[in-house]
DNA sequence: TTTGTTGCAAAACGTTTGCAGCCTC
DNA sequence: GAGGCTGCAAACGTTTTGCAACAAA
């Protein structure tokens, strides 16, 4: 119920966005975002263009293009973690979190820090908008930290 | 004088890392990597290999590798700001900063804030090992923020 | 009717890989 | 001498593009 409701209202902002700026309401835009916020986590172009085969008929091209505009209506965060696919998340409802990146592993983790968030959040600057920032701490998860000193001692 | 001496630091570090991890001492390597300790700013791997065709033979796959192996002895940082090719800057002396990134024309500009550098180095997680961070604030930088506003006006 | 948007396939782009020969160790 | 490293070119995977047909305004 609330989760509908909360689509309901990012409908809406979409539509507020398109008619803005002279964007035609097509269907594909609005089944591509409807997916889209039946994410819970993170998604990539790919994936979310398979899962839409299954019942929608859309092209590649016309993931990326509405991933797009999302994007500039602030509907998701796009995400450049490694070298790899671009990731994507939704941006309604603000439940603002940083990322911890594995950089052996690749693996993302969430969390969420009040003070870290109102530090950055109320830094203002002379000649620079802020939108909406990322920040991306890399370091070892405890698995390839086991894994890793594991190695180290072979050395050693 | 003194970049000099913080160069020599740094090929002792990367001779170390060499040793440490039963890799070669090349040549390449370490024209690379005086190359890369002249950059100021930011560098790709593309612009490091055109510039050093000027005066040294190497092949950009050589100048990946090396990067690679810089970046894992942690003498450089690698950014990946949009969705075109990764950026990379040295590291040595440790003088951490953060990025401002325009959304509209993608330019980076680096700013720093004790603040904010103390409250993330301060945290730490039970599971998770840090290494090291990157802060990106996005948003309009005050030329696409003047261009945005005229756009707006002609709409409205 | 106009022209923005679509699907499709081909192209673009940064990065990685396979391989034969070279040069550290 | 052994095998890690090199240059070269071809391959890769993600994203973008060109174009004719379509459909929202």
């Amino acid at each position: 119920m609330k989760e509908e409701n909360s689509y309901e209202k990012v409908k809406e902002a979409f539509t507020e966005f398109l008619v803005k700026n002279h964007h035609r309401k097509t269907p594909e835009r609005y089944a591509i975002l409807e997916r889209v916020y039946k994410y819970d986590g993170h998604f990539n172009a790919e994936s979310l263009y398979k899962e839409m085969q299954a019942d929608y008929r859309v092209s590649l091209a016309t993931v990326y293009n509405t991933l797009e505009l999302l994007l500039n209506s602030h509907l998701i965060i796009k995400h450049q973690f490694g070298q790899q696919e671009a990731q994507y998340e939704k941006a309604f409802g603000d439940k603002i979190h940083h990322h911890l990146v594995c950089t052996i592993c690749g693996k993302v983790k969430e969390f969420s820090d009040k003070h870290i968030r109102t530090v950055i959040q109320t830094k203002r600057f002379a000649y620079f908008e802020t939108s909406h920032y990322s920040l991306y701490i890399y370091g070892l998860c405890s698995k390839c930290k086991q894994k890793n000193r594991q190695k180290t001692k072979k050395l050693v």
